[in-house]
DNA sequence: TGAAAATGTAACAGCACCTGTTACATTAGG
DNA sequence: CCTAATGTAACAGGTGCTGTTACATTTTCA
């Protein structure tokens, strides 16, 4: 699967999960991720459809979850958005002689193909959005004190986390 | 993975597992196979460098398994060709400005393709060569004696499976 | 009510990757 | 020495994905 699809949706869920009260845009989200509006209402047109984010037309819409992070697997997303995940399988034109172990190989092939994938939807489905959400917004406020000039001590004696961010300790 | 070489690579393990004591070369796949000879010699130029197969080269040579089908796993399969199966992430070319959450997202969802990818090595791991070589020559039994016009009946009540193979019952 | 801002889509271009193909060097057997 | 096989390099063709332009539609706000 070379495509970014899987990818840059959950990008795409991962900034709106962070910041739930800001109006986000398909300009607005596509400056952040590098690439052109359209891309982006292709893919939010593809959540909006399956109810994950709601979308607003006109001047001051945008777009915005429709859930909760925490009741959002992965495997949804990967559902929404059709990802395979697992592979492809090569066909065969009708044969000059019949072949029956080429055929028979084909459908051993096919069923293992769809075996993996339900076991890659299972495994998705352990995690969700507000779990992966978490994950950058806590990578995300370290590199920003980081970048501040704080050394990791610092960072370690002042700050404490707190529901995946890192929030300053008053004393 | 619009790739269909990970499927190809087990559809060639299949037919060699299958029949162990044949002569079979690249042109002789390639024609069941409904390919090209040089498409194979790929795949089996990889298969030999991680010593899945013994090549012979010149007149009467080819190709044959160097390992008893039940040693060999589906995930080494895998590993062998580096296939992939998960999905590809896209990449931000160096902003304007510096988005943390964005940079910690990419991050956050490369892990997240690494546990996915150890997860579906995992999966594969518990079916060997042996198992999906027999699912494919029993599949392949049972549609050659329906191609000989036996019935379902029939077959139930003259054949019985052994180590994979439909076989005649002499009573 | 009109301008501005946003989504929703269609159409197309460019690029990358994959498969198939030709060609040829190398190796081995009879 | 001829034949048959692997091992590779080089290239062609197709396919699919991303990016882009363009435009219709919807909505808000001054």
């Amino acid at each position: 699967m070379p495509s970014t699809q899987y990818a840059s949706t959950l990008h795409v869920l991962i900034l709106l999960a962070a910041d739930q009260d800001s109006v986000h845009t398909s300009t607005s989200l596509a400056a952040r991720m590098d690439t052109n509006p359209v891309v982006l209402r292709r893919i939010i047109a593809d959540l909006s459809k399956a109810g994950l984010v709601t979308t607003r037309r006109g001047a001051g819409g945008g777009v915005s979850l429709a859930n909760n992070p925490e009741d959002i697997t992965l495997g949804q997303v990967a559902d929404v958005i059709e990802a395979d995940m697992t592979f492809d399988v090569h066909h065969v034109s009708d044969q000059t002689e019949a072949d029956f172990l080429t055929d028979a190989a084909l459908t051993a092939i096919e069923a293992q193909r769809r075996e993996l994938h339900a076991a890659s939807i299972v495994e998705l489905d352990r995690i969700t959005l507000r779990d992966i959400m978490q994950a950058a917004t806590l990578r995300a406020d370290l590199a920003r004190l980081l970048a501040d000039g704080l050394s990791d001590d610092q960072i370690r004696n002042g700050y404490r986390i707190e529901k995946g961010r890192l929030v300053a300790i008053d004393d």
